[in-house]
DNA sequence: AAGATCAAGCTTTTT
DNA sequence: GCTTGATCTT
């Protein structure tokens, strides 16, 4: 009962912990650093306004992320209420939960409650009607690139009339048109895609009144999680939410925000207290995760950030290990050498007691990093598991099974009739389905109905024609079925499946990947049990895709620094601190120098902040590119930011197997980094200080300020340039600067092409050769 | 209409 | 270097 019974879940929280839970009212923002038990803070909260203020579930809105991170916290509330918590509707991810307001609400958009949630890949196919509807030339602009413009607008709450027409000059200047046929074409299809989730629904709320009244009536508390993720429609979602009662908190780490790139604003985080009034401000910098050395590391290579508001993480472990630092002579010994150092982990080396695989983790900066780990894995026999690779629902027989099922459940279901009708083929190429597209467009028909049409006049080659009908046939038999509903809803998959001869594809197959692919078709008629019908199943399928498949096996993680976030390993190995790959070149290039490059130094935060009591950092001087040819590297420039006192070098490995003298191009004795040299320092060697000559000129303004000149972005930069250097364009390649004029910087390319440039577009080539 | 061959692309990722 | 999409060939 309401706070009749002293809540004995406050007593396990800590002073800060308890005052971010205690304080209910009005806005308030946690700042909660990496392992400061955020999550738990926020569970709690939910749970005290439940327990002492006896707040209805129903009247929490708590906002996530990923699905992943819902459950989570609906596991974690019931867990300290002891189970009562009987359903929080509104608890869910930012999409799931302005998907239920926008049903509700489906006519205000134009749309009707039962729209279908496009995913990428459908989104991308419309578009690509939308291009050829304009007549426009896809190979000079594609529709992914188009999709990737037009998602950047909606997380910004763009409609095509709010689009500034700087950004428009795509597609010979018709790209603000594009986008407003495309949210024709979605609307006639009665469609929407992820931005489209939130923005609908912002635009409703700021037209009428009285729905916004409503939800701000219904839901008294607001809760976020991870709020330095939130992108502008997100933002502009909660504050109309929160604009009556303002009761919202909002849990955050500007440390972390790695999403800049799609979207995230880390400005939201900054600008809270602007933004609600009379907030509070909490800051959970007590760290239960890691040992002081790691901790201390993390700690020290983040100060380099200019822009975040700034907490001191503190611990009450003791400093355990020293973070470990390595250097390899390429790619494929640090494979090596990781596998390696992992068996001996995984037996008890070091003094330390033996760590089972599941509490080791590789964390990288890109996918394509993973291979040469998986490539060494599997010819050693350590078992590891891919996170976040491609996922169950996206492969391609999954969403073709799952366009069958949408067909059946609503033939008006175009992209689906689109996506099915020649797999398995049935002999309609690109003339038959252009006759059966006229036909619809004419008529204004759903393709199945135009194919019908079709079929009963005779058109067709007569094997097409059979082919078409019994397909036409067959779809009404699994619609009947479906909507009677005499059928239990598996059966009639696997009925489906087996029919339409897409099992059968798959299963006389002579692809290597067949049986695999016919065992997810098993797994996901599997996972149909877990739903009342095929409705609700395709309801939830483009909002919840995760689907985990747990083997029972011990296995070490291998997944990118961005899925590692909100993770924790006794163990982790940060592989391919090179300059170029981490910090990445391309994420400098996008945008001006520092934005980006605190946006990187954030990621290797991340990355050392997950380990709990040991972290290896290492590096190589050869790396495998993605075009598979072989580039030389350089440390990365945050290994110069780590902290020597908190670091320990260890010998490099491959000494002892390639001398300098087996191996000409050996790089080490030039880049410094070698624990045996006279400067004491592993990191500070002449070699390494040269090799690093420009970013420490650059640096060497008072105080720590970060790499490239410190100042805010967009500055004047072009100081950090000199004439003839080397640098980097995220068009037009590699150049060298021919001539500097203010923040102009004229660039001789390597493809012999000049123009003059905004250096804040410019990155300096700190890889590739010279 | 389907298989075969060629060129282009390629950071990070959720919903 | 490998996958994907577009074009060519049969």
């Amino acid at each position: 009962m309401p706070g009749r019974e002293q809540a004995r879940y406050l007593d396990e929280l800590n002073s800060e912990q308890r005052s971010a839970v205690e304080t209910l009212d009005g806005p308030v923002l946690l700042l909660a650093g990496a392992g400061t038990g955020k999550t738990r803070a926020l569970t709690t909260r939910i749970a005290h306004l439940i327990n002492s203020r006896d707040v209805r579930p129903y009247r929490i809105l708590a906002v996530t992320f990923t699905n992943k991170a819902a459950r989570e916290m609906k596991t974690r509330v019931g867990q300290i209420l002891g189970e009562v918590v009987e359903g929080m509707p509104w608890l869910g991810t930012f999409h799931s939960i302005s998907a239920r307001m926008l049903r509700y609400n489906a006519e205000l958009a134009g749309l009707k409650s039962n729209f279908t949630i496009l995913d990428t890949d459908d989104q991308v196919r419309l578009l690509k009607q939308v291009l050829q509807a304009a007549d426009i030339d896809q190979k000079m602009f594609p529709a992914r690139h188009l999709a990737g413009m037009i998602d950047r607008w909606k997380n910004r709450a763009w409609t095509p009339d709010k689009v500034p027409d700087r950004e428009a000059d795509w597609g010979r200047g018709r790209a603000i048109k594009l986008y407003s046929d495309y949210q024709d074409r979605l609307k006639t299809l009665n469609c929407v895609d992820f931005g489209d989730l939130l923005l609908h629904m912002v635009q409703i709320f700021s037209k009428n009144q009285a729905i916004l009244d409503g939800y701000c009536r219904r839901l008294k508390y607001i809760l976020v999680d991870e709020y330095q993720d939130a992108n502008v429609a997100q933002y502009l979602w909660l504050r109309l939410l929160a604009s009556q009662r303002q009761n919202i908190c909002c849990v955050g780490d500007d440390d972390q925000s790695i999403y800049g790139w799609r979207g995230a604003e880390v400005g939201n985080i900054l600008r809270f207290e602007k933004d609600f009034p009379n907030s509070k401000v909490f800051r959970l910098e007590q760290n239960y995760r890691s040992t002081g050395h790691i901790l201390a590391a993390a700690s020290h290579l983040i100060s380099f950030n200019r822009n975040r508001l700034g907490k001191t993480l503190w611990t009450q472990s003791d400093q355990g290990e020293k973070v470990r630092l390595i250097s390899h002579y390429d790619s494929v010994s640090e494979a090596v050498w990781v596998g390696d150092e992992i068996e001996a982990i995984q037996k008890g080396s070091r003094g330390r007691a033996p760590v089972a695989l599941d509490d080791i983790a590789i964390l990288q900066r890109t996918t394509f990093q993973m291979r040469q780990f998986e490539d060494r894995f599997l010819r050693i026999g350590l078992p590891y598991r891919v996170i976040g690779g491609p996922r169950f629902y996206e492969r391609r027989e999954i969403r073709d099974a799952i366009a069958y099922f949408r067909l059946a459940m609503s033939p008006a279901d175009n992209l689906a009739f689109e996506r099915i009708i020649n797999t398995p083929r049935r002999g309609i190429g690109d003339k038959s389905f252009q006759m059966i597209f006229n036909r619809a467009r004419e008529a204004g028909i759903s393709l199945v109905e135009a194919s019908g049409d079709l079929v009963s006049e005779g058109q067709f080659a007569a094997k097409t024609r059979r082919e078409l009908d019994r397909f036409l046939g067959d779809l009404e038999v699994w619609g009947r079925i479906i909507h009677g509903g005499e059928k239990n809803h598996v059966e009639v998959a696997e009925q489906i499946l087996d029919e339409s001869g897409y099992a059968g594809h798959w299963a006389s197959s002579k692809a290597v990947d067949a049986p695999g692919r016919l065992d997810n078709l098993k797994e996901l008629v599997r996972s149909l049990h877990e739903f009342e019908n095929l409705q609700g199943f395709l309801d939830h399928v483009s909002l919840v895709m995760d689907h985990d498949q747990e083997t029972g096996e011990e296995r070490v993680s291998l997944m990118t620094l961005h899925a590692a976030k909100g993770l924790e390993f006794p163990v982790v190995f940060l592989p391919g601190w090179e300059d170029g790959l981490f910090p990445s070149l391309r994420a400098l290039a996008t945008k001006s120098g520092n934005e980006a490059l605190e946006e990187e130094r954030r990621l290797g935060y991340v990355g050392i902040t997950r380990a709990e009591k040991a972290c290896y950092i290492s590096f190589a001087s050869r790396r495998r590119a993605i075009s598979g040819e072989w580039t030389d590297c350089v440390p990365s420039r945050f290994i110069d930011e780590l902290p020597e006192e908190h670091v320990d070098i260890l010998p490099s490995h491959d000494a002892s197997i390639f001398g300098a003298a087996v191996m000409p191009d050996w790089r080490f004795g030039e880049t410094g980094f070698r624990q045996d040299t006279a400067a004491g320092s592993g990191i500070n060697t002449p070699g390494w200080r040269r090799a690093n000559a420009r970013r420490n000129l650059v640096r060497s303004t008072p105080g720590r300020s970060p790499a490239f000149g410190g100042g805010q972005p967009n500055l004047g930069d072009a100081t950090r340039f000199s004439v003839g250097d080397r640098v980097f364009h995220q068009k037009f390649g590699y150049g060298r600067i021919l001539q500097i004029d203010h923040d102009k910087v004229r660039v001789r390319f390597e493809t012999s092409s000049e123009w003059s440039i905004a250096a804040s577009y410019l990155s300096p080539a700190t890889t590739g050769g010279e």
